[in-house]
DNA sequence: GACGAGACTTGGAATAATTTTG
DNA sequence: CAAAATTATTCCAAGTCTCGTC
């Protein structure tokens, strides 16, 4: 029994319950006239409004509550040792394979089929996905059916051949109705549930490190499930159940070792403290040198000073980044090819902030590229009639996001593209002298710690910043303010070109826009039949007064057809507004000082800013930064 | 230095929680 | 008050980059 003692929950949450509430702003104007945009607003519950949190703890909870440990006030430690104690309880394990109740049939070219308990047990992990985007596709359908047929019995293998002719209907809508019941649990269930969840996170979901408690972010292992790979070849196999023999632990020699579940072992122990991780598992997957780590909460310590010294990374850049940047315009309008498709390259990573583009295997992963990794067809060079010279780009990034993208570009630039794309064709690589580890290597030699990532944190972070000094207006209200934040981090996520998907997203606004455009259109019709009418009487008989009547009616048509582009203008505006992530820049790129200080400058709450999780992940910067606080000032120790 | 194992960061989708709306 | 909408968080895939080894 993998189980007996170590429940496993559902769900376990990272954040704090901070109480925060938040609702939406009525909708409000837009001081730049811009489009009718509107921004989530965050309310703090009670009235700690200041920005150094904290301060108004009552002295009881002061008692209890351990004080936070202010790592960033105390010097710095050379010392390549990631903790001298790490102790925790392992991993907790997916609940056990629950069998399908007696009445839920699977049924193979009609017939009703009793499944041995494997083969029903990864039939559920299919019929549960049965609604869901990925598994319509082929390649999901397949890999799915060769890993089945592995779970199954002789018998079982010679019956089901054909996925089309399986009915997992019943089983699915069992899965529902379940689910259904979830939610229709009455309050004392509910709160009974919860209790449940938090007595096991409070047993595995923190450890100790260095004599302070801190929280793990992933204490349990992944459940089995069909693999859901974005554009993989593998999307649809199995990803078998983890089991503690698969498990590596890692903590210290004199720390109480974890018991494994009862009737199991680790697959083995180590005290590694130059290792982040707290457990590991082979992907199984991927398999190979490839793991999943179980490792600290993104708000402890170790992940904070990590945070840290990648912000302070980004900073030392520029100081060297004139420098960094005469030079690769230098190479781009050199002799040398290997120099100028570098300095191309470099171009590319500091401008349009593109990663770096490491190669990978073929065939496995999904084609995606990123700079160094470019080819021929990715690229297209145009020059217009008004002597401008563009270069569009039209390649899928990480995760298969699509970057597309036309830049202008000085002549220089526009002839090294030349160069660099004669002679090659559709398939070869752009930089075919340039790889990842040698661009790093280059970056490397320039300044300790620079790599290519290092351009897209320092270029996001100097946007948030330039675009916070340049849109917030010192005397606005508080909501123009947080506006302008809002489109300070929008700028930043432009460029780092962060998506989401709003396939279902058939919002009001975006509906009442819609009804305006058809009803302008209609109106232009009719515009258009009293024209032709204005028209044909003056046709007739051309007097004076009918021609002003056609002019007028003209007229009439050019403001609606004018009116009708200003909605289409602002249709795709509110389209690309949903389409960006916000979230992701702000967590990895954009350094959480230079918010914290505007928040102090402007005097608004950091809560509106920042979600309960950030605050907690981002306790460094709140407690660090002052209003002077510059992402471009002088840097401080660490 | 090249290579590959492996560890750590980043990222969109899924899901849970909360707020708004009808 | 339930359902819909919206926001926050979790999940785990897919990148980047380091480091040890030859």
């Amino acid at each position: 029994m993998v189980t007996d003692e170590r429940p496993s929950t559902s769900q376990g949450r990272e954040s704090s319950s901070t109480g925060q509430k938040r609702r939406k702003l009525n909708d409000e104007e837009n001081d730049d006239g811009s489009n009718g945009e509107t921004i989530p607003k965050k309310k703090s519950k009670g009235e700690k409004n200041d920005v150094n949190r904290g301060a108004s703890t009552s002295k009881e909870e002061k008692k209890n509550v351990e004080e936070r440990r202010k790592w960033w006030k105390e010097g710095k430690s050379d010392n390549r040792a990631r903790w001298t104690f790490l102790e925790h309880n392992g991993p907790v394990f997916a609940p056990e394979y629950e069998p399908l109740p007696k009445d839920v049939t699977f049924y193979y070219d009609e017939n009703p089929m009793m499944l041995s308990p494997r083969a029903e047990e990864v039939a559920t992990l299919y019929a549960k996905m049965l609604n869901h985007q990925s598994s319509v596709k082929s390649v999901f359908k397949r890999n799915f059916r060769t890993d089945w047929r592995k779970v199954m019995t002789e018998k079982e293998r010679k019956i089901i051949k054909e996925l089309e002719m399986c009915n997992f209907q019943e089983i699915s809508a069992h899965f529902m109705k379940v689910e259904e019941k979830k939610k229709n649990m009455s309050e004392d269930e509910k709160v009974e549930l919860q209790n449940e969840k938090k007595a096991i996170e409070e047993k595995y979901g923190f450890c100790i490190v260095d004599g302070r408690r801190q929280r793990i972010k992933n204490y349990k292992v992944e459940p089995p499930g069909l693999f859901r790979g974005r554009g993989r070849k593998v999307m649809g196999k199995f990803k078998a159940r983890i089991m503690p023999e698969d498990v590596t632990i890692n903590c210290s020699k004199d720390s109480k070792i974890p018991t494994a579940p009862s009737g199991h072992k680790w697959g083995s122990v180590c005290h590694d403290p130059n290792e982040t991780w707290l457990a590991r598992w082979k992907d199984p997957i991927r398999g190979g040198n490839c793991y999943k780590y179980v490792t600290l909460s993104h708000s402890s310590d170790l992940k904070g000073q990590m945070d840290l010294r990648k912000y302070e990374t980004a900073r030392r850049l520029h100081s060297k980044i004139d420098e960094i940047r005469n030079k690769y315009w230098e190479h781009i309008q050199g002799e040398g090819m290997l120099t100028k498709q570098r300095g191309v390259a470099m171009y590319l990573i500091d401008k349009l902030a593109l990663r770096v583009g490491n190669e990978k295997e073929k065939g496995e992963t999904a084609d995606t590229v990123g700079c160094c990794t470019l080819r021929f067809q990715h690229i297209k060079l145009r020059e217009e009639r008004d002597g401008m010279k563009y270069i569009t780009f039209n390649f899928l990034g990480k995760d298969s996001v699509p970057y597309r993208n036309k830049v202008s570009v000085k002549d220089g630039v526009f002839k090294a593209f030349q160069l660099i794309m004669e002679n090659k064709r559709k398939g070869d690589k752009l930089f075919h002298l340039l790889d990842a580890a040698e661009l790093n290597r280059y970056l490397q030699r320039k300044m300790k710690g620079l790599t290519a990532k290092v351009f897209r944190t320092y270029n996001a972070s100097m946007t948030l910043q330039k675009k916070l000094d340049e849109l917030t207006v010192s005397a606005g209200t508080d909501e123009e303010k947080i506006l302008a934040y809002y489109q300070a981090n929008k700028g930043a996520a432009l460029l780092c070109n962060h998506q989401r998907s709003t396939s279902k997203n058939d919002d009001n606004a975006m509906k009442s826009l819609k009804s305006k455009i058809q009803k302008k259109a209609k109106a232009i019709k009719d515009a258009e039949k009293t024209l032709k009418r204005a028209e044909k009487a003056y046709e007739v008989s051309k007097t004076p007064e009918k021609k002003t009547i056609v002019k007028e009616k003209k007229k009439i048509l050019e403001k609606l057809r004018e009116e009708k582009r200003e909605l289409l203008r602002e249709e795709t505006l509110m389209k690309k507004g949903k389409e960006i992530a916000l979230n992701v820049s702000k967590i990895y790129y954009l350094d959480p000082r230079i918010t914290v200080a505007w928040c102090k400058k402007h005097r608004i709450p950091i809560e509106k800013i920042f979600t309960p999780a950030e605050i907690e992940i981002f306790d460094w910067a709140i407690d660090m930064a002052t209003q002077d606080f510059r992402f471009d000032g002088l840097i401080n120790s660490v």
